[in-house]
DNA sequence: ATATGCATCTCGCAG
DNA sequence: CTGCGAGGTGCATAT
């Protein structure tokens, strides 16, 4: 890993053109040669960026760059999709390289294939006498979440979002539709499911006669555990 | 600007929660107070982080927390969202701070806005005889890309999208339904153009008698000027 | 301010 | 390997 800091350009051409006047910036060139442009605010996202596999190579300014202050041109390029990033370089600030080694990686937790499960094992929060069939039941266009059976032994096709938008309820729909041809299934209703629920959505869903449920992700956790907290 | 290189843990809770195990990574403070941990691989994206706004406070470890080798903890929270990111500060090994000023920002070209512009403009590429009738012709439910007009003179709504997914198609099924209700237009056909189409949105879209098209950018940008080339 | 859709998205998983 | 969906998505634009 080396961090600079420099005054610097900065022009990209790939499947889009991009081009930043000269300031200083902070350039951070990864062990696989990949290169990141940040500035001082936005969020995680870098102005400018080369993804690996690439190569940096410094060349020399020529007359022109050299009148308008340029001392280095940093050129990184991908070989398989002509990417280019060209970094002019005015003056370096300051120069740091470390060998971080390789990272031993991180561990998620808590995420839709949480919730799913959770509510897969819990599913008689949905109503008395729900009863979980499978999860992630397949079908031909794609698997849906969870399908249950209610107290009447009538099926239940559950679709699980963290944020509820139209889409989900488009897809729930569609799962709906298919598996109502299904004459081992039908009648099936539906249940949306997520944490939020948009205003749009519901109003979709409910005209649609699919069931809105908001789920409590901590609640759910808590019947595994009442103890659980964070921190 | 503050980027500090050190051996140290992370933890966050959040949305979700994730542990990094003791390594070597960089730290990059920004003066919005975000915070940013990268190692020496993957792509722009941090193992993690913290969007601003947020506030970094540095405090000394416990008695368990020295005993572990931490000489400082860094506590960053965001007080709206109660996510919290802590990184256990092992060795710093190195540490920069600059000012970058604000960041003059940065220039594009080449996005959904010109797929649209060039088809509008190359419209025959559909079939001989087409002919634009307008770009974003405005109905009840959001404008259509582009509404055209095929050699017999009948309507055809075309919608535009870089990767077709099967909400592209949702969409232009919801623009159809519409046009067609009105009878100065009807009958009115459908084009899904995108440069990549998944194969399920296709297969929703020939279901329902919507026609598909691979648009190829550069053939398109061809057209205008075969001398056009990067570089 | 909120909602909607795109992204040089990135990332992980399943077929 | 490719396709597909989710993201602590970020980000701009229209409402």
């Amino acid at each position: 890993m080396r961090v600079v800091i420099a005054k610097c350009s900065v022009d990209y051409a790939g499947r889009l053109t991009a081009h930043l006047p000269t300031a200083d910036r902070v350039l951070m060139i990864k062990a696989d040669g990949s290169v990141l442009v940040h500035s001082d605010g936005g969020s995680y996202k870098p102005l400018n960026w080369m993804t690996p596999p690439c190569t940096l190579s410094v060349s020399e300014p020529d007359e022109d760059q050299r009148a308008a202050g340029f001392t280095e041109i940093w050129t990184v390029t991908q070989a398989k999709t002509d990417d280019r990033l060209v970094i002019s370089i005015a003056e370096v600030i300051s120069e740091t390289v470390h060998d971080l080694g390789v990272d031993p990686g991180l561990v998620k937790d808590g995420v839709e294939a949480h919730l799913q499960e959770l509510l897969a094992e819990h599913i008689e929060s949905l109503g008395t006498g729900y009863q979980t069939v499978r999860r992630e039941y397949m079908t031909a266009i794609g698997p849906v979440d969870i399908l249950a059976k209610d107290a009447l032994g009538t099926s239940v096709a559950i679709e699980i979002k963290r944020r509820g938008g139209i889409d989900g309820v488009e897809q729930l729909t569609r799962y709906l539709e298919l598996l109502n041809r299904d004459p081992l299934l039908s009648p099936v209703s539906g249940v949306f499911a997520a944490q939020e629920i948009k205003p749009q959505a519901r109003a979709l869903a409910e005209d649609r006669g699919i069931r809105c449920v908001v789920l409590d992700y901590d609640a759910l956790r808590g019947m595994d555990d009442p103890e659980t907290r964070l921190f």
